[in-house]
DNA sequence: AGCTACTCCTGGTAGC
DNA sequence: TGCTACCAGGAGTAGC
């Protein structure tokens, strides 16, 4: 690469222009990879290893390699200048996407759970994962240290594909709902990926600029008020730890109240 | 340990 | 029609 160009300072997640500058300068890219929803640039200098750039794309951000002499739009917050005239532009209207320069992707995404794809996330694991913590289902499949790479979107098609409320606690459920929660997380994000993802505006493409077409499959999400696509009863929008959360109240039971002992006064 | 609240951003839209 | 106020989202952080 030949260089840098840095229009949004945030975009670097702390780092500065200079340190992208010197992480990109003379290196080329070996390979790009993925982990959990972070994208990896993995860098090379004289066939050694050279670091890395670490892509969120978080809600809006998007990447795209153009002619340099194209117009970038209002919305380019950093590109990497590549040979041939051309670079590469992570584009990102809310700014909530990130582009960071690292020796290492974790420096940057931290530790984060299995992939739900590959084989380390099986049945058995998700039984006992679940049973190790004591929290609400809904938190606990959006924190990428559990398992990365469900967003908002999956989290309640997957829990309304497995009849389970999003308030659930994650040590109650039965080894039966684990194997049925873990085989509708796969199908859900590999039907999702098969019609590449869900745009329902105009900021969700892919490289090529295609709207993904699995907002048609949504069985809850942004359904609110409609009829349940299993039963038929209007989808409810509840917010679990700030986030919009869709669900089936007659598909997905509320949990049991636990019992609350009332205690006399002393 | 795990919850809530807050922050970052801007285009779209609901409500007037 | 044109204005304002609010909402959506992922993840980091702070406070309890």
């Amino acid at each position: 690469m030949r260089g840098s160009c840095v229009e949004w300072e945030r975009t670097l997640g702390g780092k500065r222009p200079q340190e992208l500058e010197r992480a990109v300068r003379g290196a080329r890219v070996a390979r790009v990879g993925r982990r959990g929803k972070f994208i990896i640039l993995d860098l090379e200098r004289r066939g050694r290893e050279a670091g890395c750039v670490v892509v969120h794309l978080r809600m809006t951000g998007r990447l795209s390699v153009e002619p340099e002499r194209s117009e970038p739009g209002p919305w380019m917050r950093v590109a990497l200048r590549l040979d041939k005239g051309e670079e590469l532009r992570f584009v990102d209207v809310r700014k909530f996407g990130r582009l960071v320069p690292a020796s290492r992707p974790a420096d940057v995404h931290g530790e984060l759970g299995p992939e739900p794809l590959e084989a380390r996330f099986s049945a058995d694991w998700l039984y006992e994962a679940l049973r190790g913590r004591r929290r609400m289902l809904k938190p606990l499949l959006l924190d990428q240290r559990f398992l990365a790479g469900l967003g908002n979107i999956y989290v309640d098609e997957a829990l309304h594909a497995a009849r389970l409320h999003p308030l659930r606690r994650s040590d109650g459920i039965s080894r039966a709902k684990a194997t049925l929660l873990h085989a509708v997380i796969r199908q859900t994000l590999a039907e999702a990926i098969e019609r590449e993802g869900s745009s329902f505006d105009s900021f969700y493409r892919t490289p090529e600029g295609r709207p993904g077409s699995y907002q048609h499959q949504f069985q809850v999400y942004g359904r609110t008020g409609r009829p349940c696509r299993s039963c038929g009863r209007a989808v409810v929008r509840i917010v679990v730890s700030q986030r919009g959360t869709h669900l089936c109240t007659r598909c997905q039971p509320r949990p049991r109240a636990r019992r609350v002992r009332i205690l006399p006064p002393s």
